[in-house]
DNA sequence: CCAATAATATACCGATTGGTATATTTAAAA
DNA sequence: TTTTAAATATACCAATCGGTATATTATTGG
C-alpha cells in the first residue's frame, strides 16, 4: 500500500507534468504548480528537493508514459519488420496522443534544456539514446531473423527514423498540421519496405 | 544617416537577438538585456515598447540574417536543380552558422512559443510557410525548365525536406553531434538525384 | 553658443519569484 | 483513545520581475 506522500507525489506528477512540459522549466512557477494541484508549497517541498527536481521527475514521468504506449503498441507483431512498421504506426497518432502530456518531451524540454538547464538536458540525451537503443536492436534482430538487409547499419537507420519523427512532430505542433506527421510515416514506411527489407 | 536611436535600435536587437533565440520568451530577462547590452530599462523602452515587441523584433532580426545566408548561398547555381542541392549544401554548415545566432530561431522559438506566445508563434509560422514557398517555387521552376519530372508535387516535397531539415537541427542540437544534419543532408540530395531529377 | 528636443539614466512601483522555518493538521501505532 | 510521527499549510524572506514617471544628459537646428 502506498503512503499518503507517495499518493501526493504522484498526484503531483500528473499535474505538473503536462505543465512543465508546456511551458519549460523557467517558464513554470511554483504558483502555477501550486495552483494546478490545490496544494502549497509545503506539499510541494515536503515531496520534493527543488523545482528543479520536481522538473526532471514531471520529464522522466511523461517519457515513462509514452515509452509504455509505444512499447504496447508494437507488440501487436512478433517480427521485428512487423515491429518497425509498428512503430510508424503509432506516430501517426501520436499528435493527438502526446498533446494529452502536453506535447513532445524529448522535443519540448530538449529545445528549453539547452543552453538553459544542463541536468535537464543531459536526461534528455539519456532518453534519445535508449530510444535510438531499442529501434536499433529491433532492426538487428531483423537481420538476423533474415527479415532485413545483412549491410544495413542498424544505427544509423535509427538515428535517421528517429530524426525524421522529431521533425515531423516539431512541424505537427507548430504548424497544427498532421500533414507533416503523416507524410513523414509514409516515408519511413516506404523506406522500411524499399531499403531495409530483404 | 541614421539616428542615435536607429543605431541604439540596431544594437539591441543584435545584443539582444541571440538571447532570446537561447533561452526562449519568459526565461530572458529585462535584467538579461540591460547587462547584455550595457544599457539601461530607459534606453530599452525607449526603442521597444516592451519585452514582447523586442522577442518579435530579436526573431525576425535572426529570420532575416539566416535568410539572407541561405539566398546568397543558393545564388551559385542558377538551374533549379542546382539550388536545391545547395540548399543542403548549406545547411550542413548550418550548426556552426545557427550557433552565432544562438541557435535555429524557427526551431527555438516554434517550440518556445507553442503554448506561450500565440503573437510569436504566429510570427514563426508565417516564415515557415515563406521558406517552404520558395523551396516549392524552386521546384516549380525546375518542372518548368525540365529538369524536374512533372509528376512531382511541389509544395509536398517542400515540406518534406523542411521537416527533414527541422529534425536534423533539433537532433544535432540537442545530442551536439553533426551527424544527423549531414545525414539527413545526405539524404535529400538521394531525394533530388533519385526522385526529383527526370 | 543657445535653445529645443531627442535619447538615455535613475529611482521607484506593486507583483511575483523560488525557497524556508514554523505552525498546524492528519494519519498511523500503541 | 492517546501518543507520536508524518504530511501539509501558513507566513514570511530577500531578490527579481516587467514596467513607468521623471530627471538628466546628448544631440541637433537655428
Amino acid at each position: 500500500m502506498l503512503t499518503k506522500s507517495e499518493h501526493t507525489k504522484q498526484y503531483i506528477l500528473e499535474t505538473v507534468a503536462p505543465i512543465f512540459n508546456k511551458h519549460g522549466y523557467a517558464a513554470t512557477s511554483l504558483s502555477d504548480i501550486t495552483s494546478a494541484t490545490g496544494l502549497t508549497k509545503g506539499a510541494i517541498y515536503g515531496n520534493f528537493k527543488n523545482k528543479e527536481e520536481l522538473s526532471i521527475a514531471a520529464f522522466k514521468h511523461n517519457v515513462k508514459k509514452l515509452m509504455a504506449l509505444i512499447s504496447k503498441h508494437i507488440e501487436k507483431s512478433d517480427s521485428p519488420i512487423g515491429k518497425l512498421y509498428l512503430i510508424a504506426d503509432f506516430y501517426r497518432d501520436y499528435y493527438s496522443i502526446s498533446k494529452t502530456y502536453g506535447g513532445c518531451p524529448v522535443l519540448n524540454i530538449g529545445v528549453d534544456a539547452n543552453n538553459q538547464n544542463s541536468e535537464l538536458l543531459e536526461k534528455v540525451r539519456v532518453v534519445i539514446e535508449r530510444i535510438q537503443d531499442q529501434v536499433a536492436t529491433i532492426i538487428e534482430n531483423g537481420i538476423e531473423a533474415g527479415e532485413i538487409s545483412t549491410d544495413i547499419n542498424a544505427m544509423q537507420y535509427a538515428k535517421r527514423i528517429d530524426s525524421m519523427i522529431q521533425g515531423a512532430v516539431f512541424m505537427t505542433y507548430t504548424m497544427d498540421d498532421e500533414f507533416y506527421m503523416n507524410d513523414a510515416m509514409d516515408q519511413i514506411d516506404t523506406m522500411i519496405t524499399n531499403e531495409l527489407k530483404v
